[in-house]
DNA sequence: CCTTGACCTTACAGTTACTGGAAGGCCTAC
DNA sequence: GTAGGCCTTCCAGTAACTGTAAGGTCAAGG
């Protein structure tokens, strides 16, 4: 199977089949004429690592995924672990982003947001609130 | 003021601080020596960019925000208008995190996370899932 | 047989917002 | 005068692609 009808399949774009070519995560065959020949197996592979990657997994922990995936013998306790880790990371992001909505969703709010030049979203950015909240 | 000491008093990094002189962010004077010389003014921008970066705008954004707030008859319409575009941005990546953070905790809840090698997460990722839910 | 268009190839540059490191100049204190 | 702690510039690297250029291949139509 060529690279575009690879592409379709897993929904990933050519390039960056090509790209995971370069960087190692799979080896598809070729053919006589040097065009890259993906199996059913390739195709599962670029279909777990659009799902990964999806998931937020870096490429580095979908490497260590597709291995573990690949080892028949692995304890999922491994699998578990990274995904308890990735989760973590997750949920500092989704803080993060929460306190940057509150406080900007307060500015916001807080702006008239008409003609005239009072702003006080820009006021908060320049440090000129009272409460220091920003 | 030497970068070593608008580094401290803005919180930035002196590397960053480089960085933004680079792409046209400030423009601090030299002294004789061609160290950097802040001013308060240089500080109060390096505050800006510090807190609006914070908040998660991009660097293009603070240009523009950082220009608006040099503009002392600019409307706010066109701020609270920014803000309101980066709260969407913001909004929409605190789903997309909440939906993998439920998708993988459900992984995580179903993997026995023992020595043994079944493991759902990676039937999850290789897209072995009853409902299709991943 | 030739061309057209869709596909494929590689290689290199650009993206975002820094960060690290090397090589060297300057300044103050001992 | 030298040791250290600043400062300077420049170049390379990060993550994960994406865009573009220059060119090879293949199937269909005239």
């Amino acid at each position: 199977m060529n690279i575009g009808a690879a592409s379709i399949n897993s929904g990933l774009p050519a390039k960056t089949i090509r790209y995971y070519e370069d960087i190692g995560l799979i080896s598809p065959d070729r053919t006589d004429n040097g065009y890259r020949d993906f199996s059913e197996t390739h195709l599962h592979k670029l279909a777990f690592l659009s799902r990964a990657r999806g998931l937020g997994f870096t490429i580095e922990d979908c490497r260590i995924l597709l291995s573990l995936y690949e080892d028949t013998g692995r304890a999922s306790a491994d699998v578990k672990a990274m995904t308890r880790e990735h989760l973590a990371k997750i949920a500092y992001k989704i803080e993060e982003l929460k306190t940057m909505q509150i406080t900007l969703s307060d500015l916001v709010n807080k702006c008239n947001g008409d003609d005239r030049p009072e702003c006080p979203i820009l006021q908060g950015l320049a440090g000129g609130n009272q409460q220091g909240k920003i």
